[in-house]
DNA sequence: CGTCGGCTTGAAAACATTCAAGTAAGGTGG
DNA sequence: CCACCTTACTTGAATGTTTTCAAGCCGACG
């Protein structure tokens, strides 16, 4: 059983070309993209910023100035309570845009933060704007990756609404392997999480005490294994089962031949 | 207090131009349609077609077809869970517009049902990217719409992390009205709510008991009413208070002028 | 006039929180 | 290099919110 999952992970990883960038990976298991295209999207990431950890990148409140590539470390995005609490809505890791749909808002209605130093690439809104009229594909792309998010919020109010604090916990670490997957940051099941147990309650609606202890069951039940910031699921299919997870709605399956259609025909029409 | 939130409710209907359907009204509230925006965007909603309550429009695992407008009536987003349970994650009113996005996917990760009967106005996907290319007001407007879903999607998230009951129930209440008043379907603070206590509580991750006994404490604390599907929030001002909530997410007070610029010049540009 | 779905209420049980205390690990300055 | 400080993790006991189970009620609709 855990070998099978393992050897799915391997097989996506090897759909995707490898060296490249995180976004043109993600990217590239919606739809292939050329080589032009990967180079005008590595043209995008160039100009780099970095941050130290636990510092907010952009503040409720804000006016949304430009766009950012992740690039390397982890952020999220979270909004704090009148009561002091603090909710987690999503996890940044590399290759995650944010917010390309943002910027046309007034102010930001939420935080995001760094949980360990990131480097990121602020792209202008005049390129993204640009590259919506120039490039049907990779529009497309970038559309289906917000696509992806926004399933992957719905999937969070399922977990919040109907799932116990196990079935929360086992759902996020599955559904974080197969994000780092999708980019080419695992190796097996094992990949880096640098998450306290305070930020994991923060995002799963429970408190670090509660985490606390359903991590021990679950490393008792000999389900998981962690050290030094790096997760290893020891028993896939189980942990799945006992999230009720199914990978599909991260929609990693690519785009309906339709579809494709679609965007290469607009793709000659640009190019005539 | 109560009278001071029912005023504003009146003043924001006020600013739209009555008499319209309820999609150009919601889009008004981010920037003034012309007459021919709002001429397209009614034609867009004339072939229509009608479903009986508790029916699925679009079932999990089909393929997305086309895109439909909401014309009347009441509908959710929801996922069955594999334990027999429900999730529902967003409300459809009139004016909301599903799934302009989604049709990227191959299938879809969750259904929608009717909760009443319901008006809808089925739009070619052709038709839509066609507005995409051609008027770039009403493709800003459409793209705030659907930002505006995401915010609601993200503040159910915190919600259901880290609200308890009563502020759940309070928050998704205050939502509602503001979301009725968007489109104009208030009164005052009075509108047609036509839940089931067995839906709230799908929606808030709770029990029908509980969500009877939460209403039943806000009744007897003189905060609502309800009758015939008609709710009246009696005192908003301490229901927000209770929920912690500050329609801001909702961002109806339109788009800065600097974007409102930018698509004013892509809008000439088009004329030309 | 009976049945069905939705609403209401009570009592017991389950799950998660709060409070409290203690341990382990990493980083800093003397 | 060690003492100190801080942050994260761990565990126990008491409390509290929400669920579950169970039963009765009401109104709508055949």
């Amino acid at each position: 059983m855990v070998r099978a999952a393992a050897r799915n992970l391997d097989r996506h990883a090897a759909d995707v070309p490898p060296g490249n960038n995180p976004l043109t990976r993600k990217l590239s298991h919606f739809a292939p993209l050329s080589p032009s295209d990967r180079r005008l999207l590595n043209d995008l990431a160039s100009p780099e910023e970095r941050f130290p950890a636990d510092v907010d990148i952009v503040t409720e409140g804000m006016v949304p100035r430009s766009v950012f590539l992740l690039k390397e470390g982890m952020a999220m995005r979270y909004r704090n309570l009148p009561d002091g609490g603090r909710q987690i809505m999503t996890f940044l890791i590399p290759g995650d845009l944010c917010d390309m749909h943002v910027f046309l808002l007034k102010e930001m209605d939420h935080s995001i933060g760094t949980i360990t130093p990131v480097r990121v690439a602020p792209i202008l809104r005049e390129r993204i704007m640009g590259l919506f009229g120039a490039r049907p594909r990779i529009s497309a792309a970038l559309w289906w990756s917000s696509m992806q998010e926004e399933a992957m919020l719905r999937e969070r109010i399922v977990s919040l609404g109907r799932r116990d604090a196990r079935g929360r916990i086992a759902y996020l670490l599955c559904e974080l392997l197969w994000r780092h997957a999708a980019v080419g940051l695992t190796s097996g099941e094992v990949f880096q999480l640098p998450l306290t147990q305070t930020e994991l309650g923060d995002t799963l609606g429970l408190t670090p005490v509660h985490v606390n202890r359903v991590l021990k069951g679950l490393r008792e039940r000999g389900l998981i294994s962690m050290s030094q910031r790096t997760l290893r699921l020891l028993d896939v299919e189980q942990l799945q089962a006992l999230a009720g997870f199914n990978k599909d709605y991260l929609h990693l399956g690519g785009a309906s031949d339709e579809v494709m259609r679609y965007f290469d025909a607009l793709e000659e029409l640009q190019q005539a």
